[in-house]
DNA sequence: ACCTTTCTTGACCTGGGGGTACACAACAGG
DNA sequence: CCTGTTGTGTACCCCCAGGTCAAGAAAGGT
């Protein structure tokens, strides 16, 4: 019982994603949310608590969209280091084509350190899940001969991790996309 | 002639870095500085301008420090890969043991994607005189064989530096040591 | 001694951050 | 249609960010 909602929290946290990833945490005030997702400032606190609150949904919906998005791109039916080579080529693009860059990323940047856990731990685990997703595809490649069978996967994942996540800070900084792809090149000729 | 400043700039700025190194560029407020330099908001303003003017110039003495620091590591007189061993297990270290992580990936992530050209181009410079450092190191390295000389050493120092960003935002993150480490390993043995 | 210049101090100002309170609106059930 | 429950809109709150300004202090020059 009691007064429907007039407004849809999902689409209201998806556009609160876009504000928090413009903007960043600190630099986002409730005025911003206010007027991004066109609800007043009382429904806001009501439906979400607080600020830190909603930016932890967001986050949490980033991470979950880009998880499955990457998963997605890693299951094509193609060799493996094609997979990765588009997977990582997709990330790229879509970093130096975007000035927001990549929402954890930022995230770990601004609120990374010890404080604020509860985000820390979004943080992490958004890492842990696209280094399972890597770890999965580099097992496959061992297994089919791609990829030398000698070498840990759970090491050559963090590598492709490593170097993902240095992508997408030259590309923030402004990088152009030739450099960062001749990087991925040289990364998938490595394996 | 004039009445003389009673702190040394140079010191302040010092101080300044630490404190926008912990908190970042927006999360830093005025009282924050006058605190840590120790002089009234006044003189701080008189003798910097803005908060912005002041974080800059934090922003360039640190790129300046940390580009000698790496400078100075990557010319002992030892094996190129046993330098980049040690340059990186250095600089993995001292991120995981600093919560503050790397100061300009911090702000290329709260301040990258194209507003604020000025600190851009600090950060820009920063990653471009790391990756000449780099470059010079893998040059050397494939004129005493130890590297392969096929290999672009333009996109090897990219390489490397990508690596380095993503391990500093790892560490940032909460990653141990021990993954960070074999990730620098595994680079090292793929070059 | 006085003037000019540069620095220092601390009060002061405007705007807005992050959030709360309260009165009212829209439902379901009896 | 009255009542309890949940949403909504707005006014309001306190505090502090970021910066300015006026008055005075410490130097050098003449």
């Amino acid at each position: 019982m009691g007064r429907p909602k007039q407004f849809d929290p999902d689409v209201a946290v998806e556009r609160a994603v876009d504000v928090f990833w413009r903007k960043g945490y600190g630099a986002t005030t409730p005025q911003d949310l206010v007027v991004a997702l066109g609800i007043g400032k009382g429904s806001l606190y009501h439906a979400f608590g607080s600020k830190h609150a909603l930016f932890e949904r967001a986050l949490e919906r980033y991470r979950d969209d880009q998880a499955a998005g990457l998963i997605e791109l890693l299951r094509r039916p193609v060799p493996v280091k094609e997979r990765l080579r588009t997977a990582l080529e997709f990330l790229v693009e879509a970093n130096v084509r975007d000035p927001r860059g990549c929402m954890v990323v930022n995230t770990a940047a601004e609120l990374g350190g010890g404080a604020d856990p509860e985000v820390g731990s979004v943080v992490r685990d958004q890492f842990g899940r696209t280094a399972s997703a890597f770890r999965g595809a580099v097992e496959e490649g061992q297994r089919s001969g791609e990829i030398d069978p000698g070498r840990d996967p759970g090491t050559v994942a963090a590598m492709i991790l490593s170097t993902l996540l240095g992508l997408q800070v030259l590309a923030r900084s402004g990088e152009g996309r030739e450099r960062l792809d001749q990087v991925v090149e040289g990364l998938l000729d490595s394996l």
